[in-house]
DNA sequence: TATATAATTTAGGCTTACCTAAAATATTTA
DNA sequence: TAAATATTTTAGGTAAGCCTAAATTATATA
């Protein structure tokens, strides 16, 4: 079970289909990992018969792709890497939050093992990144939590933000207004039917997000 | 003055034509950038075409090549990068002296300027490396000092290790044998004619090394 | 200085990872 | 369900960065 060298752009191909195969347990069309990598469809086509024969994918020819128990194993390290850098790069080097992001999508192609495992001791073993998003283990193992977000309380219920899933700059700076991060605690005050929007409380504010910006944010219920 | 984006390759020729070219004041063979570089002779001259239309290198046929000043400066910040990087693994991730290099040379191709300054800073600005090496500032200003060996000193003389050239594992383990680090006082106790090896006292110890160990030991005279 | 040898370059090829255009297949819609 | 549309694949092409073999130029040596 010797680790395959993979290069950069394989790396990002199987991160890619893990994450629209949300965890290794949907097909997942050509299209998608072309408009998400931003390449075009006939050199995702390429690709995918490239991991197929390494096993790392299985594909049927017009139909999708899914990831292989193998292909799972690697992209969890890769998401590992990436994560464990974001954790370096935000509480150590001081970056913001939306800039993390970028960096560390270089940083996570460094496939030194020892790195990874002794950059994990040095930050004393982080389970959550910046964004709240979970941080596999050594073997792999994830925690499969914050399935919830925003949207799926109901009025008077009340949650702590655990994950945000957009990491654009925008979405940053709007997440900065709203005074929400990561560990605050929100409250629902009203669901509005007419366009699904929220109205929520939070730090004594009470402010209205859209469904959007609500399905963005997963939370833990208190 | 927008900084070029650089390929690996690039990097790593540019790199080995600066450090070939001795700051920029020697020209190189093509043949020694193959050798260091473990790329065919025919391949560095593609190379070489290339860096010469981007100006990082001036070329005569069948003579040889020199590095041009924005080709230093290039070089020098991937010094820097590359430095900055093996202090990190050193001194934060507790990395052995030998395994740094080879993990330091994929971090450096990370070519975010942000990410540089912020790792500097964290690291508070160190001046040299694990070898004892100079760390390049963000400016491309560098400390030439540290240019006599071991071999320099005459019978009786004294220095301090300062930096360590070779950096193979075998030397490194040759060193911890010796008990001879950047920092540890060097008496020069005899110098054998015969074939240039030298006596050396370190830890109240008395050692001989061949001319090739002691050219590879750097020292500060004191 | 002529010749042998060494260094360098040119020519032509290969792989990776992309592209566009066209063909094949699947899906939607009338 | 047939036609229109969308998706996917195939075919053929490109640039980067390497290769080998052969030609060219420089250097060393007899």
């Amino acid at each position: 079970m010797t680790n395959i060298n993979l290069s950069k752009s394989e790396e990002n191909y199987l991160k890619s289909i893990f994450n629209l195969s949300e965890f290794g347990n949907k097909q997942v069309s050509t299209n998608s990992i072309s408009k998400i990598l931003n390449i075009e469809p006939a050199s995702v086509t390429d690709m995918i018969k490239k991991l197929s024969k390494k096993n790392l994918i299985y594909h049927e020819k017009y139909k999708g792709s899914t990831i292989s128990k193998s292909g799972i194993k690697i992209a969890l390290q890769i998401i590992r890497r990436h994560r464990l850098w974001e954790v370096f790069l935000h509480d150590k080097l001081n970056f913001k939050w939306d800039k993390i992001h970028e960096i560390a999508e270089e940083l996570e192609h460094v496939s030194s093992e020892e790195l990874i495992d002794n950059l994990d001791k040095f930050l004393k073993y982080p389970k959550i990144d910046p964004h709240g998003d979970p941080i596999p283990n050594k073997l792999g193992e994830i925690d499969f939590v914050d399935k919830i977000s925003i949207s799926d309380l109901k009025v008077n219920e009340k949650g702590i933000v655990s994950r945000i899933i957009n990491e654009d700059e925008e979405f940053f700076n709007l997440l900065k207004k709203l005074k929400i991060e990561i560990g605050t605690e929100v409250i629902i005050n009203d669901k509005i039917e007419y366009d699904d929007s929220i109205e929520i409380l939070i730090n004594k504010e009470t402010v209205i997000i859209s469904k959007d910006i609500a399905n963005n944010i997963k939370i833990t219920k208190i």
